[in-house]
DNA sequence: GTTCTTACA
DNA sequence: TGTAAGTA
C-alpha cells in the first residue's frame, strides 16, 4: 500500500489551490518553504506545485498556528519528530502522531518558545 | 488571469 | 505579514 504515499507526494496543486484549500495567504505559504516546512516542487516557468502531504502539514502549521506557537516553536516540533521517528525505529511503537502530540505539548507547557504571547495554561492544574 | 521575486511599511 | 511593482 505504498502507492497511496506516493501519489501524497505528488506535486500537482498551484499556490492557489492550496490557498483555498488552507485559508493561508501566498505570502505565508512561502514563508514557510522558507522555513523549510514544506518543499513544494518547481514546475513550469518556475511555479510552485505542491502535493497533498505539503497541504496537510499546512494544515497543521495553521493548527499550531492558532495555539499560539510562533515559527521557531513549529519548527522546533517538526525538528523534534523528525529527531524522534530515528529514535523510534528501534523502541516504542509510538505513532507519528503520538511523538508530535507528546513534544507538542511539552513545547507549550514549558512555555519557552512564545516571543510574542506568551502561552497560556488552558486549565487549572488540580 | 495567475504566480514569481523583491522590497518597503 | 500585507502589499505594490514589473515579469514570465
Amino acid at each position: 500500500m505504498r502507492e497511496k504515499e506516493l501519489r501524497r507526494s505528488m506535486s500537482v496543486f498551484p499556490i492557489g489551490t492550496v490557498m483555498k484549500l488552507t485559508d493561508l495567504t501566498a505570502r505565508q505559504i512561502r514563508y514557510y518553504e522558507e522555513q523549510e516546512l514544506i518543499h513544494p516542487e518547481r514546475s513550469d516557468g518556475n511555479r510552485r506545485m505542491y502535493s497533498l502531504n505539503d497541504i496537510d502539514t499546512l494544515l497543521e502549521i495553521k493548527d499550531y498556528l492558532s495555539d499560539g506557537l510562533n515559527m521557531a516553536g513549529i519548527k522546533r516540533v517538526y525538528e523534534m519528530k523528525v529527531a524522534k521517528e530515528k529514535e523510534a525505529k528501534n523502541k516504542p511503537p509510538l505513532t507519528d502522531e503520538d511523538v508530535r502530540r507528546i513534544f507538542y505539548d511539552e513545547l507549550l507547557a514549558q512555555g519557552g518558545l512564545n516571543q510574542q504571547q506568551p502561552y497560556q495554561q488552558k486549565g487549572p492544574r488540580m
